[in-house]
Order: C-alpha cells, then structure tokens, then sequence
DNA sequence: AAAAAAGTGTGACCGAAGTCACACTTGTAA
DNA sequence: TTACAAGTGTGACTTCGGTCACACTTTTTT
C-alpha cells in the first residue's frame, strides 16, 4: 500500500488521515503467470493498478488473431475503460504475463473518492491527461509509421519492456506480424 | 457563451456566479476559412473550443504526407495536447475547413479553474475521461481493421461529418489513400 | 533426462493497398 | 463566362508486409 501512496502523492500530496481513507477502498491481490484478471464478456467491475508483475490488455478479432492495447508494469492502471465507464461488457481480456500483485477497485471508488476529495479527482484528471497524451501518440505512429519506425519507437519508450518479452508479443503490440518484426533487425 | 454553459453543464450543475467567473477565462474569436489556428513549431498556448465551424488537427509525415489526427465541430475541444500540456513546440497543425467561431483558452485557465472550483476539475476528469475511450478505440480500429472496416465504422461514428468533407481527408483521417478508398464503395 | 511446448529465424509465395497517371466533374475566382 | 483549381474515379503497375511452411533453439513440464 505503501507503493500507491507514493504513486498518488507524485501528483498530489496527502495527509495521513487522506490516505488512510483511501487506502480502504483498494484491496491487494496477488496475481499468478496466465491468469485472467478479465474475460471478454464479463462484466467489468474492476480496474486494477499494478503493484508488480507484467500484464497485457489485449482483444481477438473475428480470425482470432491477437491485438494488444497495453503492457502494464508497475503503478500503470487497467481495464476495459470503454466498458468500465460505461458499464458495458468486456470487449478485452487481461492476462498476467508475469506473476505479481494488484490493486484492485471500483468505478463506485473512482467517482466517490473524486467527489469526496478534490485532490483525488485531481489526481485522476491528471493521471488521465497522460493517458490521453499517450494514446494520441500512438495514433501517431499507427496512422504514419513503417513496422521499423514503430519498434524502434516502442524500444526508445518501453526499453525495459524488451528483455524477456516474447517478440510476438510485441509484433501483437505494434500491429506487424511476427515475421516482418523478425526481419527488421535480422538484415 | 451561453452554449459554453450548456456545454458544461452537460456535465456538472454551475451557479450564476460560478460561470461568470469561469466565462472570464475564455475569449470568442471568429475563424474564416483555411485559417491556421495553430502551426508546427508554434509555442502551444491555447487550446480551442469549437463554437461553431469544422477543424482539423493534421500533422505531415518527412514526405510531406499528411495525417489527420482529429476533426472538431461544436463542443469539441482542440489544441495540439502533447505540446499543450508538456509546454512544447507544436507538432500538428490546426486548420479550419468550414469557417466558424472559437473560444480561446490556455494551460493556465484549466489549471486554475481546475484548482479553484472542484466542479471545474470534474469536468475536465469527465470530458478526459470519454476523450481516452474515444482514442482507446481507435487504436483498436488502427490495429485491427481493413480500410473497409475502418471506412465503415468512420461512417456510422460521424455521420453528420461526411456531407460536405472531401474524400480526400477522410482518407488521411482513417490512414488509407485516397484512392484505396474511392474503391472502397465504386465497386 | 526425455518429451512437449513455446519462441525464433528464414525462404517462397501472394495479395492488398500504395503510387503514378490521366480523364472527367464540380466548385471557385477572375 | 471563362479559366483555373480542387475533387473524384479508375486503370496499370509495384511493393511491402502477410501468410504458410519448416528448421532450429530454448524453455517448461512430466
């Protein structure tokens, strides 16, 4: 719990009293190597904030080919976050690459600590505009970039990513088959 | 002004006074057409709320090749945000395809709003909110679709936008060529 | 230790979409 | 009203990246 606190006060600082507050509204959950942490057509009651461990949000098209939204490692958030706002279905799946911890919380939590505390609605606000600078980004590069321009983008901003994850993976990632990623640093 | 209150008010209840003071912040500014509202290389000092009138936010690949990032009509809100937010120089370009009127605003005003008033700060948790869902499942669309796909899902998310927008730029919008796309429905 | 599964590189082939070129239409401006 | 620019459809050709197949290596499981 410790670790959240320090992840929230980056952004704004917190009497003890706040945190012990908030603290009650996020339970730990340890997490082990292919376990699910969401289901495509479940309901999305959680979002979870990683303490430790790897995990990707990923989805299937109709062929059953894998696409993948996100890599959460430590003090990254998940979800479904379409369905979890809009108290729809799952769409994605969530699955534990690496054994770890989670925090795990509610919409309820979201918007009750938002309203409750100004300094926590500031605190998503914030959080969310990085999101959202992030996933422009993205945009950018998926609209604009050769297979090479988008792995040596991800190498530059996830570097310490690479090591140990599978290349599919991150060929799954940048929308490129496995293949054409293997030839790009092959010749 | 009065479309700005509904606008946020859409969103969160405000008190006579609350908007008259938030409505200092903002100033109304007439655009013609192919007027720049931002150029790469700018300082980023405003972001816009569309009053009226249709945007685009582009930016040009080394090639000279053009993408387009987004479309703003009514209530949509517009700045390059990366640079908006992290104080850096503009990459994209805002240009207006359909003349209109803007309000003005800046980094400062959201944070201070932001800071001021916990509705303000709500508002903009919840506009971000529905923004990154928005981005979220383009990038799903980006990975996943054929132009088919992307054409169609285009047509049924803005409707209202198609009359009218050269079939060139929406193109540039989906990340097809042109012409790809012009098979798309003549055969 | 053996066997099974997962990860990776590479060749051959194919096809969807990009590029280039041009004709025709529509809209805008002189 | 004429002329110029922008928008659009379509053919011919090319190419990048996907798919399929297979060998080899590394990791995991029993």
């Amino acid at each position: 719990m410790e670790r959240l606190r320090q992840h929230i006060e980056h952004i704004t600082s917190l009497t003890n009293e706040e945190f012990e507050y908030i603290q009650t509204h996020f339970t730990k959950k340890r997490v082990l190597k292919n376990q699910y942490l969401l289901h495509e057509g479940d309901d999305v009651k959680n979002e979870f904030v990683v303490l430790s461990g790897l995990y990707k949000v990923f989805f299937l098209d109709e062929q059953g080919r894998e696409y993948i939204i996100q890599f959460a490692k430590e003090n990254w958030w998940m979800s479904d976050y379409q369905a979890f706002f809009q108290e729809k279905k799952a769409t994605v799946f969530i699955e534990c690459i690496e054994a770890g911890e989670v925090l795990v919380s509610t919409l309820e939590t979201r918007e009750k600590l938002s309203a409750e505390l100004h300094k926590m609605e500031h605190f998503y606000r914030v959080k969310l505009t990085n999101g959202y600078v992030a996933l422009q980004e993205r945009i950018k590069l998926l609209l604009s970039s050769t297979p090479q321009e988008r792995y040596e983008a991800f190498v530059k901003l996830y570097p310490d990513l690479l090591q140990g994850l599978p290349k599919k993976l991150i060929a799954e990632y940048l929308g490129v088959s496995r293949e054409t990623l293997s030839r790009l640093y092959s010749r």
